[in-house]
DNA sequence: GATAATTAATTCGACTTCTAAATATAGTTT
DNA sequence: AAACTATATTTAGAAGTCGAATTAATTATC
């Protein structure tokens, strides 16, 4: 018995929770949780490019590479070169990918965010507050490598 | 902006902490954190089989097959036939194995180890209780499919 | 005792995720 | 202008993860 296994557990659980929840999504909606993040970055990003869509969902690039492939493959996003860079590219949703997006199930599970709306206020932040600070103590390690940025930094438009 | 955005990057933040320090073990040890949770249950369970260390680590049997091919290919367990039930399989520990378990490090960062031990009690507590109230909202809607089980009912032995 | 239903484990196919290496373009230096 | 250096993206390779299908063995039912 460790003195962190019921930290353990839970953050298992949590993340068992959220996959299955994405796989779930999948066989309803031919969309899991990471490649809607994405469209819903490229909604709200100005521009938005690999790179940037990377920093905000907190995915490497490679990844977000390979969750592009797969929606362009469903017809949903598509690359376009609009800058004067040659290097960058800009995805843009397609009229399909749109609609969809419109359509899109929330990205935590609906059970869930019924119980957490129900919560007092300050419930709510102490859960958030503890989520958080436990992210950043845990994640301090790696903000050398690759910072995390505010929502400004890459064009996140507030609305 | 939904109101779980910030939850929502939180959790990323840490399943993303988790994920790259269980990669850097590998470099380091040769063993991802879910290899060392399945050697971590053999020990801790009485006549371990695929099926009960699932459960106990809350991970599939079909995950938890794939995780045993790895460390059988590794030389750090081997599969057993023990019991008069010819489809249950025991897992046990090599030599080798044994070694590597007394040497392995924490399955969390240590660096977050550090910051966690440092708090004051009622502080972890917080912080624990917190973190396994979320894990509850999120996880209901398994528990019919996959019920989690104490830790007594697939006989971990308690120390 | 033969057939059906259940249980344990594995295999298969699909997805996510990462790092490191490869490509291509842009910017800087001399 | 040629040769570095830096940046953006993709490719390659390796693990983890699951559900569904498969195989083998056990238990239950008639």
């Amino acid at each position: 018995m460790k003195d962190y296994d019921e930290l353990l557990i839970s953050l298992r659980r949590i993340t068992r929770a959220i996959d299955l929840y994405s796989k779930r999504l999948q066989k309803e909606t031919n969309l899991t949780i990471s490649q809607l993040l994405v469209m819903d970055a490229i909604v709200k990003i100005d521009k938005p490019t690999p790179s940037a869509i990377a920093k905000s969902i907190l995915l490497s690039q490679a990844t977000v590479t390979n969750l592009i492939d797969r929606l362009v493959k469903n017809g949903l996003v598509e690359r376009k070169r609009l800058g004067t860079d040659k290097r960058t590219i800009n995805i843009v949703l397609t009229q399909q990918g749109e609609q969809k997006y419109q359509d899109a199930p929330e990205l935590l599970q609906s059970e869930f965010l019924r119980k957490y709306r129900e919560l007092e206020n300050w419930e709510q932040h102490l859960l958030v507050s503890a989520i958080s600070r436990v992210a950043t103590m845990m994640d301090a390690e790696e903000i050398d490598a690759s910072p995390i940025l505010t929502l400004g930094e890459i064009g996140i438009r507030d609305q």
